[in-house]
DNA sequence: AACTCGGGGCA
DNA sequence: TGCCCAGAGTT
């Protein structure tokens, strides 16, 4: 049964093989795509992240065509995918791939693990589609079948219970085919064993799940509630000047790191206070007047999993250039529509942008 | 251990 | 609406 571990992962295989999606990064042994390919799906579903798979791929053949890209262009083309320090560690990697490695990745776990943007599960998945090394990938769909078939109701968003999971899921891994296996458990979790309405009724492992025979399927896994989102409210003033827009390059330390938006004011609550906008535009040396700040009629709500955006776009034509110390010191440089297009902008400001007409396409 | 980092699809 | 997704890095 499904404690006598090669039945688990015989069973597991078996319907994989029957149930199995066709996907690209399945019929490769290629490192560089299998590590695209993860870190790609990280806390993404497959039907999200295979469009841009495809687009990657083709943009960059082979670790050293990425090596070789533009910061700012690998971002325009994971644009719309979402936490974007993956796009910048896998960036940062393949240069050092091509750099320190000689073009090769690493062909085993623990040395994957050292890479940037590479961590337990991705490293675990690398060693074990690429190597067929014999190592537990956990990602999220294990961590609900593990919870389900054995009853292990600890709480798999609590950091301390990896270790209970990890060493259950170690026990399954066949040493004749782990990379199959690997593949069968996650597959099984995203089509069969689904966080809600999982289809037990045709389920291979039910008479074996515990949440099945226990009536617990419903309570299994057990997940603390993330906290609620926090709040903002973004004003972005669009200074146009002779059809031209000033745009620049969001810094570290909050969302959207490397992307471009739009001067930003931010506040604490829904309202704007005019008096204080202004006068930090002007010691700025930007000049705007209160009759160019009228209020705009659309609010964008921009739900993150981690915060509530709600922006305004006030579009300000500007009579003259700002000079080139404003623009340095401000960072804001002027852009035109085909530019615009080409710059890597969160999916806001693409939206805006598409309402306002200054792009026609996103 | 807790926090931060996107965006989309689903019931 | 709330939940989840082939997680990782930082504090």
């Amino acid at each position: 049964m499904a404690n006598n571990p090669s039945y688990f992962s015989q069973t597991l295989i078996n319907w994989y093989n029957r149930n199995k999606r066709n996907l690209p990064w399945r019929t490769t042994t290629n490192p560089y795509f299998i590590w695209l390919s993860e870190v790609i799906l990280q806390q993404t579903r497959v039907n999200q992240g295979l469009p841009y798979y495809i687009k990657f791929t083709e943009a960059y053949p082979t670790v050293q065509d990425l090596a070789a890209a533009h910061e700012d262009e690998v971002l325009r083309l994971w644009q719309g995918l979402g936490y974007y320090s993956r796009a910048r560690n896998m960036h940062h990697t393949a240069r050092q791939i091509v750099q320190e490695y000689g073009g090769n990745f690493p062909g085993n776990y623990s040395e994957l693990l050292k890479l940037k943007g590479v961590g337990n599960y991705t490293a675990a998945a690398i060693a074990a589609f690429a190597f067929k090394e014999q190592v537990a990938v956990l990602d999220g769909n294990v961590f609900r079948v593990l919870a389900r078939v054995f009853g292990i109701s600890e709480d798999i968003a609590a950091p301390a219970s990896r270790k209970i999971f990890q060493e259950q899921a170690d026990q399954l891994v066949p040493a004749t085919e782990p990379d199959t296996y690997n593949q069968a458990i996650m597959e099984f979790g995203a089509i069969q064993c689904t966080p809600i309405m999982p289809d037990c009724l045709f389920c291979p492992l039910q008479q074996s799940c515990f949440a099945f025979t226990h009536g617990l399927v419903q309570e299994l896994p057990v997940k603390s509630k993330a906290k609620a989102a926090r709040p903002r409210y973004f004003h972005y003033l669009v200074f146009e000047w002779q059809g031209q827009y000033y745009m620049r390059k969001r810094l570290e330390g909050d969302i959207w790191q490397g992307l471009y938006d739009f001067y930003l004011y931010e506040s604490p609550d829904k309202t704007i206070d005019a008096t204080v906008l202004l006068k930090e535009l002007n010691a700025a040396g930007i000049p705007v007047t209160i009759n160019q700040l009228s209020n705009p009629l659309k609010e964008y709500k921009h739900i993150l999993s981690h915060q509530k955006v709600t922006a305004k776009f006030y579009l300000i034509k500007l009579q003259e250039k700002l000079n080139t110390e404003v623009e340095q010191e401000t960072r804001l440089a002027l852009y035109d529509a085909e530019k615009i297009d080409e710059l890597p902008k969160a999916v806001l400001i693409s939206n805006y942008l598409k309402d306002a007409k200054i792009l026609l396409h996103l």
